[in-house]
DNA sequence: TAGATTGTTAATCGATTAACAATC
DNA sequence: TAGATTGTTAATCGATTAACAATC
């Protein structure tokens, strides 16, 4: 039950978030229990990795039993912060955030989408999975009068930065960025999440690439 | 000149495109020379380690100058494949797809998509983003009569599987899943890039859940 | 109890950083 | 030429894997 929370690696935290997928799809499947190498294999991943990954976070496992698919799936969540009661809000509602609002389930993340804002009159005013459509000119009035953690970006990539200066100035603590350009906050502890679609697009191209050069040039039989 | 591109690491190849947008965005500024050192300031790398990711494909740069902007751009698009002239197809054309069809800049990436397709028949017949919406009873046809390099999941997340196997029997190299699921394909070397909103969120989730927690606790004063 | 599997430390491997000769 | 900065090898650091005693 040693608790070494101590600076985890970035390595780490990035696979929490599968864990939790993968014991969700478990538990929605009815399994109960689960060993480190069962895991491991579906994930491909390896069973030391998987008992490394948890140690940082205590001891969550039974010697000779293995894990119980529900309370592993409930510590991670914990780590994760699934059950804090997150809030966000979102800023631009086009395509793209419209999308999130409808499709995306921010509650099995364990968050709450406030309001979006946006400056579209057509847009403004009306009410999309859920939330409300505000106008951009009441964003620093709503960051004051609520708790607000992350602001979420889908505005056109010229007004990232901008907005997002004003999302950190209302208090966010992090902001999920899924505007193709960078964004940063010099002096600001904010944390900074960023979805880039086309960086995921051309690491699949280098990828296939790679996959026709061996195949035209005959190398790599395996 | 050296070129020594047996196994690079899924570490550099992630930061390739990253090199790439900011590339062009110096480009953008007409900045026409670059060094390792400057590069690495402006995007939270160490000089060494630009350097030593190019080197994995060879001399990029001019002692005692840097790199020039544009040719290095150039040489890193071309190892990313962006002028290959890859090409895609989208099977899903509901809120998610849609707004990638109108705002995702397909071309930016060196891609064309060619078509979407769906089941609704208030959808089958559009065109959106200068694509068109076809139905996707014609799927195995199209894959069949074009030359398609990727497929691109925005369907239903209970779909996932069966519409990649049938992106995977028709010959796609490459399969880019906005679903929140895993797909896995066996036997097959189709490349999966996946693009897990939750994911992401969760990450962002345990990130300001930690500093919220250090504040409390009064650790960390930095 | 015997078997299984974790928690945890040690060993290995790979990625990042440092150093410096080459050279523009 | 002198100064700057790369290309490239060596050293360090951190992450993954292996091993095994603890124990359910």
């Amino acid at each position: 039950m040693t608790k070494r929370n101590s600076k985890v690696s970035t390595a780490v935290i990035r696979r929490l978030p599968r864990y939790y997928r993968h014991l969700t799809e478990l538990q929605r499947k009815g399994v109960v229990r689960i060993s480190s190498s069962a895991l491991g294999k579906s994930m491909g991943l390896t069973a030391s990795q998987i008992r490394q990954d948890l140690f940082c976070f205590g001891g969550f496992g039974q010697q000779g039993y293995g894990y119980k698919v529900d309370l592993l799936r409930e510590e991670i969540g914990e780590i994760l912060g699934i059950s804090r009661g997150h809030t966000a809000v979102m800023v631009g509602a086009g395509n793209l955030g419209r999308a999130l609002m409808e499709n995306f389930e921010f509650g099995s993340s364990g968050f709450r989408l406030l309001a979006a804002f946006d400056v579209r009159p057509d847009t403004v005013g009306r009410t999309i999975g859920g939330a409300p459509v505000l106008h951009v000119d009441g964003l620093e009035d709503f960051l004051a009068k609520n708790q607000v953690d992350v602001g979420l970006l889908t505005v056109p990539r010229c007004a990232a930065q901008s907005v997002g200066e004003r999302l950190v100035a209302g208090g966010v603590a992090g902001i999920w960025n899924f505007t193709n350009g960078e964004v940063s906050f010099p002096g600001s502890d904010v944390v900074v999440e960023n979805v880039h679609f086309s960086d995921s697009l051309l690491t699949l191209s280098y990828m296939i690439s790679q996959r026709s050069d061996a195949q035209t040039s005959g190398k790599e039989p395996q």
